[in-house]
DNA sequence: GCCAACGTTGGC
DNA sequence: GCCAACGTTGGC
């Protein structure tokens, strides 16, 4: 089957494209989500599938680059840790609750591509980041609109 | 820092 | 099951 596209949020003081640059082997496991629909839409991802990396919280909140998911859905171990920022005691290692992926880096943008110019493109109306009050940090991306933010990066 | 939008919680 | 209160997200 083909592969699908996505797109993840990451607040880049917390989480950014270039600190995933510096990670080992450039991946990292995608952990934190608390939020039962981007968490399914995590457990949907299959390896392969490419990820819009996207920075929000940011000046200006842009489209980084892209990454690609390197292995499906398993168990967030950070939900087990009381100590964690993400601890949540509904999770545990018999029933975990939350799921990570791990993604690794693709490539990082030139240019970002910020939120302002994204807004300017008619094909991207229907895109899920754009919709008034979406905060879902984990949403599926077409592949028309894929194609697009691409064209706009340059490559 | 503000606040709109949204998800979750808990009293009833 | 309803819904008010509360907490979080994230653009501005």
């Amino acid at each position: 089957m083909a592969h699908r596209y996505w797109l993840m949020k990451s607040e880049p003081s917390a989480f950014s494209i270039q600190d995933l640059r510096k990670t080992r082997n450039q991946t990292t496991s995608w952990d934190g989500v608390r939020n039962f629909q981007a968490r399914n839409f995590m457990r949907a991802m299959k390896s392969g599938d490419r990820v819009l990396f996207y920075h929000s919280n940011a000046d200006p909140p842009a489209v980084a680059g892209i990454a690609e998911v390197v292995k499906e859905a398993y168990p967030d171990d950070t939900a087990f840790d009381p100590k964690d920022i993400h601890y949540d005691p509904k999770s545990t290692p018999a029933r975990p609750l939350w799921d990570v992926v791990d993604i690794k880096l693709v490539r990082i943008f030139p240019v970002p591509i910020p939120l302002d110019r994204l807004r300017e493109v008619p094909k991207l109306k229907r895109m899920e980041l754009l919709r008034k009050g979406s905060r879902l940090s984990v949403q599926p991306v077409r592949p028309e609109e894929w194609a697009v933010v691409l064209k706009l990066a340059g490559s």
